[in-house]
DNA sequence: GCCCTTCGTGCAAGCGGTTACATCGGATCC
DNA sequence: GGATCCGATGTAACCGCTTGCACGAAGGGC
């Protein structure tokens, strides 16, 4: 009555329809080149102990036979993916494609795979949460570009024994590469200041998330510092939300300069903001930088071609180094939580100038 | 003396060092509910044929115990990856971030995994050429995006159960997603000579590569044949090669307006390259529209910024149509074999007008 | 010449699922 | 009421590769 009472059924073999190609299998190899499936294991993969003859003669038979390891049944055994995960708020947006460009050549140049998942503010977030786990479960790697983690999630990745690196954001927990966006932010802020402007708005985005995104938050930072420092008061009504796209910036611009006091410089915090706002400077028919000053973030490669005075920096390095990193972070290195910091540099174009008129922060127009 | 004739070695439990996180397996979850490994399976996966009250107890188990499966053991037994291959020249280039947006979106939706890879013109392609048959054993669907295949790649692609969907470039043997380029092209070069001119000049990519790319090609063609159908001779002196870069875009530019007698209009086959090409006319004092004409192709985000008169295509739209292919490109349909044509149009903004002089084409300035 | 290493290989036990087939109890049918 | 069905479960054979351990053949040391 038991189940183990049955007889026991005797073995069976099952023709199961091969799903894929009928690819050669390992043991294909060893039967050919009259070795063990261990031995063609270890000598294709180079592993020591194999005698010469033997790997050159299974190597050849392998290319023969065009054999190729089953990745994912090698995953199994090994419990290595050699797989990294890398998400971002959205790739069709410059920064960010580049970025995933520089991480994409180092890494794939590495022998990894590069698994994209995008994560947009609201699906695609709640689809990384829920899916934080499961990733977990194939990911050797985990690179995040300026994605907003919640105390839960960095513990959830920080007892697990897959690596994450994060870019432009940055934490505690993590190795990162990011840019001294405070800094750099002051730095262009005093570039206007020292141009004599004192009425200066700011385009750039109030955080609609519960995260605090870091990236927009340390680039306020540094504006607001350069004022105080120039004894300027900080004023809420010269700050717009540009939300980090080029539409938004137009918008955020109209609304800035239609202002009963408008600014006579204005900070974008991202060059496509920037050139959103140029477009509404033209608009409304104001002159760049006769009417009013216009200073960006990013470097865009179109930056040039606008003249726009902005803050490089070199998302596509980024990527790169953060490829880097995760790469260097072997099993063996355990977490030296580097943190890298990217160059920026102020580059004038003709984007800016002094303001319209001396004294053009007080009302009067004389 | 034979090997077989050792005493059967008893079996013995290696207490192998788990890799990853000690996970639950569908094991743990199976002892838990009272119920087998595959009853547990079926639960979760939603087969038929299990009881209402069997299947909540597993799912219920499941859930306290956070079992996520293991994905490489399923593919392993399955056979099937759920994950395809998005191979793109470059992501850091807005038409392919676009796609990539958009194919990323449908896919990830539908629960697939993306795997960027990054075809550039060198190692990359080169990689992609060594990597293909290691990538069938790996991948259920392949995406291109404007790749370039050798027949033998298309052979060894074609013999494979992958499913494998093209965008922008075309052949007989995949499903794909284009557009007209030919007579999207006709259509920004016929703006051109209605607008009155004659010397109309091109911007545009002599492929460099010993395939046929077929996006610059037929972009051409379409140039020539409006050319042609006004009767105007197609002149190759009036033709420069951009490569497709902001950069390129204005050297071309540079050199066709510096000629003995340059255009007075110029098409470029796409907005970067127009982009390129408008700083060249800044840089040379040259006025747009007033001293030549310029027109793009893409309708790129910028592109309203500048005012560039430009043909509109929607790259994300195509990624996602891409996507959607692959998608009921399933084992019950046997390659149907669509074609999609995403649509064109043109849309004109500032950059064209007519000719600085009526019989400009003319050399005499009068 | 004998014992101990070192090398090169083979054996087979996993890795964690999926699934063909067997089993079993209760409902259905004459 | 007994044969028949059918739905719910369990058993165990894979999937294809990695790897700890065993083992035989040389090579070395004394």
């Amino acid at each position: 009555m038991t189940p183990a009472g049955r007889t026991a059924p005797e073995p069976r073999r099952r023709a199961r329809a091969r799903s894929r190609t009928d690819a050669v299998t390992i043991e294909e190899v060893a039967r050919r080149a009259n070795v063990s499936v261990a031995t063609v294991s270890r000598a294709l993969r180079g592993l020591p102990n194999v005698a010469p003859s033997t790997r050159s003669r299974v190597e050849q038979v392998a290319r023969e036979l065009n054999y190729q390891v089953d990745t994912y049944a090698s995953r199994l055994a090994t419990g290595r993916s050699d797989t990294v995960g890398l998400a971002v708020p959205n790739i069709n947006n410059w920064y960010f494609a580049q970025v995933a460009a520089g991480v994409e050549a180092v890494l794939s140049a590495a022998g990894m795979d590069v698994l994209l998942h995008s994560v947009d503010d609201d699906s695609g977030r709640a689809r990384l949460l829920s899916e934080l786990s499961s990733v977990r479960r194939r990911l050797d790697g985990l690179i995040l570009i300026d994605v907003l983690l919640t105390p839960a999630e960095i513990r959830a990745l920080a007892g697990d024994p897959i690596r994450v690196v994060t870019v432009g954001q940055q934490t505690e927990h993590f190795p990162s590469v990011t840019v001294d966006n405070r800094r750099a932010a002051a730095g262009a802020t005093r570039h206007l200041i020292q141009l004599g402007h004192r009425r200066i708005g700011l385009i750039g985005s109030s955080s609609r998330t519960p995260l605090p995104f870091d990236v927009p938050d340390h680039r306020r930072q540094g504006y607001v510092e350069a004022l105080i420092e120039a004894g300027i008061d900080y004023r809420e009504e010269l700050e717009a939300d540009g939300g980090f796209s080029v539409q938004g910036g137009t918008e955020a611009m109209v609304h800035l300069m239609t202002e009963a006091r408008p600014p006579t410089a204005v900070f974008a915090l991202s060059d496509e903001m920037a050139m959103g706002a140029l477009k509404a400077a033209a608009d409304l028919g104001l002159h760049v930088p006769g009417d009013v000053s216009l200073i960006g973030f990013d470097d865009h490669e179109l930056a040039v071609v606008f003249d726009l005075t902005t803050v490089r920096q070199d998302p596509e390095w980024q990527g790169a180094a953060a490829g880097r990193l995760l790469l260097g972070l072997g099993d063996d290195h355990p977490a030296d939580l580097e943190h890298l910091v990217g160059d920026t540099r102020l580059i004038v174009r003709g984007t800016t100038a002094r303001p319209p008129a001396p004294g053009a922060s007080s009302p009067g127009r004389h």
